[in-house]
RNA sequence: GGCUGGGUAGCAGAGUGGUUAUGCAGCGGCCUGCAAAGCCGUGGACGCCGGUUCGAAUCCGACCCCAGCCUCCA
């Protein structure tokens, strides 16, 4: 039984999907006036292994991850840069299938777009005027009445009386009440405009999710996820829009990853403390970063350190260790469900990606201890830790290829092989001072020499 | 001030009312020309104070500390 911890609730609950079999699930992505940083890595990396598990649970998944195209900051961006706004934005929509790609995630079934949802967004705006709960203001604006609508706070574990005491919100004259919050914002001179009944203008960020959602998945649907921040306002004002509009229930569960932290402080754009994606995939290798990531529970809060980073790089290539040089088989392993049984158990537990890697190293001291007893059962357990490695996006290169891969701007397979000869020679004529001398030739560009069976691999540090 | 999450060995990081997490690092051994990798063994932990219990790091209460949200943010 798979159980998810649901932040409305707080609590973990057994998956029940609405229709038997399949999920639907809806993830915030990115709003594109800058490169993706770390922190949407790990949102993205997260739900990706929330996709590959339940699908290789059996259950077929829909996953529906949006772009933000229209917002305060990609205007602001835009007259910055003196860059018109769809260039800006189809720039940085590119720049992020790139790091998705170069991360290795599998492609959302659908992307949906803010500014392709105008029609969507608009009667959902127009039922919220109908039934009370939401209004046009002096300027045109359109707010949604935060306190007609009761359940509001109940994500966030926050009343109105409470969020009125800590406000602080913009003081706007022409709300009712200073916790009102945008739906559709009236064309300013030089801004993006669509024609709408109330004017003019262009939706609030919380309404544009609330359309492409129910648009994509129906007005009920399973998980919406998302990361920390945006538990408070957007997605409690997403439930309260989508539920007053449709009379619906919206989510049944809702899933926050925790934030990427750099010097115990959150990594954010409007901070400036981040890395983003591609400078650090500069450094390490997607699988690394991916280990990284799931070496830590997906709501707890990372830290990103070099260190860190080079710890993950240690664990994988332990694993790749155990797979490299291993006999194909197709023979199955006897004790394959004990490990796979183990695997399903951490996973199904709120996607408890550490307690699952866990059983990836029990399964390569496992092959490594089978190897030394010359047993050929190693390669069926081989072939279990691959198997499990991939469900979350791990091991998915040939071991070979991980362990040579590294910096482009070392020496060369062909130079190191070379000298790898020479050193044989010397070895031979028990020449040590010379073999010893050639690797520590290759140490120094970050090679590591091994000497196992009779014969010498390589790898990079 | 309110709300949310967290404080676990040198570091990272799971989990659990009594029995090994795991990875990196340490120590001893095996292997090796020496290493590396690997295997075996090993030390070291649950913020503080109370309470419940035969037994609590795990449950309850108070407290301290950290991060985040309450304005845009994944």
């Amino acid at each position: 039984m798979i159980q998810i911890y649901n932040s409305l609730t707080r609590k973990k609950e057994p998956l029940t999907p609405i229709i038997p079999g399949q999920i639907h699930l809806y993830v915030c992505g990115m709003t594109v006036y800058d490169f993706c940083h770390l922190g949407h890595a790990r949102v993205m990396l997260v739900f990706d292994t929330v996709t590959r598990y339940l699908r290789s649970r059996g259950y077929q998944v829909t996953y529906v991850r949006n772009i933000t195209d229209i917002d305060d900051k990609i205007i602001q961006r835009a007259q910055e840069k003196n860059e018109d706004i769809q260039a800006l934005t189809e720039r940085f929509i590119e720049a992020l299938n790139q790091d998705a790609l170069a991360l290795g995630l599998l492609p959302p079934d659908s992307e949906p777009r803010a500014t392709t949802h105008m029609q969507r967004i608009q009667e959902m705006i127009a039922k919220l005027v109908d039934r009370g709960y939401a209004y046009v203001a002096k300027n045109n604006d359109v707010y949604f009445r935060v306190r007609r609508f009761a359940p509001y706070g109940s994500l966030s574990g926050k009343t109105l009386d409470e969020l009125k005491i800590g406000a602080r919100v913009e003081i706007v004259d022409e709300k009712e009440d200073p916790l009102d919050f945008v739906v559709w914002k009236a064309a300013k001179p030089g801004e993006p405009l669509w024609d709408s009944p109330w004017g003019p203008g262009r939706p609030g960020w919380h309404i544009e999710c609330s359309a492409m959602s129910t648009a994509s998945l129906g007005n009920h649907f399973d998980i919406h996820g998302g990361g920390m921040d945006l538990k408070f306002p957007h997605h409690e004002n997403e439930i309260a829009q989508s539920e007053a509009a449709t009379g619906d229930k919206f989510v049944n569960t809702w899933m926050h990853v925790g934030f990427v932290r750099l010097n115990e402080e959150k990594m954010s754009k409007s901070r400036g403390n981040f890395f983003t994606v591609r400078e650090v995939l500069k450094k390490f290798d997607p699988e690394v970063v991916r280990c990284f990531i799931f070496g830590s529970h997906y709501r707890s809060p990372l830290d990103y350190s070099d260190e860190n980073l080079e710890g993950a790089k240690a664990a994988l290539t332990r694993l790749y260790l155990a797979l490299n040089d291993l006999p194909p088989t197709n023979d199955v392993a006897k004790h394959s469900n004990d490990y796979v049984e183990k695997f399903h158990s951490a996973m199904d537990d709120d996607f408890n990606t550490p307690g699952a890697l866990a059983v990836l190293f029990e399964l390569a001291r496992d092959i490594n201890k089978l190897r030394e007893d010359g047993s050929a059962e190693a390669s069926a357990l081989g072939a279990i830790l691959k198997q499990l490695g991939n469900v979350i996006g791990l091991l998915q290169h040939e071991p070979q290829k991980f362990l040579h891969g590294g910096p482009t701007d070392g020496m060369s397979s062909r130079q190191i092989e070379a000298l790898i000869e020479r050193r044989a020679q010397a070895r031979q004529n028990r020449n040590w001072a010379e073999s010893d001398r050639i690797r520590d030739e290759l140490k120094a560009q970050g090679i590591i020499l091994e000497d196992t069976a009779g014969r010498t691999t390589w790898r990079r540090q």
